[in-house]
DNA sequence: GCTGGTAAAG
DNA sequence: CTTTACCAGC
């Protein structure tokens, strides 16, 4: 029985509704996360997603800002908002599911981006996304008996040098730096987590999954970061078949500046 | 000897030059008054409208909002900016240029909206519009020696009842109430204004130079307003030959929601 | 630099 | 409905 999970930071749901459409429909994961829908969960467009065979929605949303939401073909058991550094934001949402007699929590996130100084001291933003990774490290893997976990989203963080397009250029960069990328390395590895993405694709490939709209040609110039993550306890981990980055989606229409990830098992 | 005058709310010239220069080419009005250009001098895009004759150009601009501009192909001999009820809005621009040996003042002006609540007590922006023309008052159409004058601009109100797709409808909005209808009457008869428009377009026949972005099908529905102008003194009322309302216009693409108005002359 | 949402204005 | 400014994000 195959299972498959798809991430994907969308830069406002309102605004992609038929992108997400047009995605569900050729890709067809049994669960999407969204990041970013940038609304509340008044203003999600729930009608648009009808029709699709994805009956059971999750959202955590807020005006405007951040904002998260779970689409599935299957189920869910336990829907949980968890409100990191207690400040309100709408930057979290899990759901648990069975897939067979396999139980799966889906952990969906979107972690600050940070500001532009690297330096806590002056930077809150930066402080903030620090802290929220230091809040990560208390997210197990294996923290529910009987239960896998997988946990995907924007992490706006790319840990290793070949998830930049020039490790030397982006030391100093936020997303980049060694206090961030030691800190998710240290989160992943205190949760028990695996790397699904690079447990499927070796470190001396480069993979990028998202690309500044600032760049007039993104293709051409491919400086890209792997922002967005799936991460999966080991129990889970070995049913890993496959992890596709749909690059392609980034030249679509009017595009998010990311695209999605999916990672897909065998249970 | 012709002379010509367009007037036309542009609503931002940055984002319409194209179409002003469009409209220029087909039409080549001598003067070209232009209101809600949306941008201070230093932004008019003057480059875009070089090489098409109007050498000739008068600004009077301020950051976002209002903002008035005069082109010409005749050279100015004269250029006053008044500061209507002293708030340092840039609504007001005249130039003086001489048609062979005949003089004429051009008043370019754009009178405030006035907001959505016809109370000049409760709503300031109305209050501000009425004291506005009750200073207009003051222009005089015979009010230099020897100088012919025109007066022309975004006003809007609609004096008349087929100034508005319904009279009875707009009684009680804002551009078609009693207290602003008769104000713009009385500044007219006091500075001794004739309305050209209606001058060449008898009072039975609607007249419209705005239709709301708001509608779907503006052509379908014609809920339309008269809400710019072109006023003479009589010496050159005498002169008028044409009047053009150029409706196809607002159904070019992205247009403004005011059409040119063209007044004509033989001098 | 390009994108998004908000808010005010018309 | 449209535009502008402003703010935030990446």
């Amino acid at each position: 029985m195959t299972f498959s999970l798809t991430t994907w930071n969308i830069n406002s749901v309102r605004l992609r509704a038929d992108a997400v459409i047009r995605f569900l429909r050729e890709e067809r994961p049994d669960v999407l996360c969204l990041q970013e829908t940038k609304c509340t969960d008044e203003q999600f467009p729930l009608a648009a997603f009808e029709g699709l065979g994805y009956d059971h929605v999750a959202l955590n949303g807020q005006k405007a800002y951040h904002g998260v939401a779970t689409l599935s073909r299957i189920p869910f058991d336990d829907v949980v908002r968890q409100d990191f550094c207690a400040v309100g934001d709408a930057r979290h949402l899990s759901v648990r599911l069975a897939v067979g007699d396999r139980k799966i929590r889906v952990h969906n996130l979107y972690v600050p981006a940070g500001g532009d100084e690297p330096d806590p001291q002056t930077n809150p933003k930066f402080k903030h996304k620090l802290q929220f990774v230091d809040e990560l490290r208390r997210t197990d893997a294996d923290g529910e008996p009987g239960v896998s976990a997988l946990l995907c989203g924007d992490l706006n963080i790319a840990p290793y040098e070949n998830d930049v397009w020039s490790h030397k250029q982006l030391l100093k960069i936020v997303s980049h730096t060694p206090v961030e990328t030691q800190g998710l390395l240290t989160a992943m590895t205190e949760g028990r987590w695996t790397d699904l993405m690079r447990r499927h694709i070796p470190l001396d490939e480069k993979i990028f999954t998202w690309w500044s709209y600032r760049a007039k040609d993104w293709e051409a110039s491919n400086r890209g970061r792997r922002l967005d993550h799936v991460w999966g306890s080991s129990s889970i981990a070995e049913a890993l078949t496959a992890v596709t980055v749909h690059t392609p989606v980034r030249g679509w229409d009017r595009p998010s500046d990311h695209v999605p990830v999916t990672a897909t098992f065998s249970l």
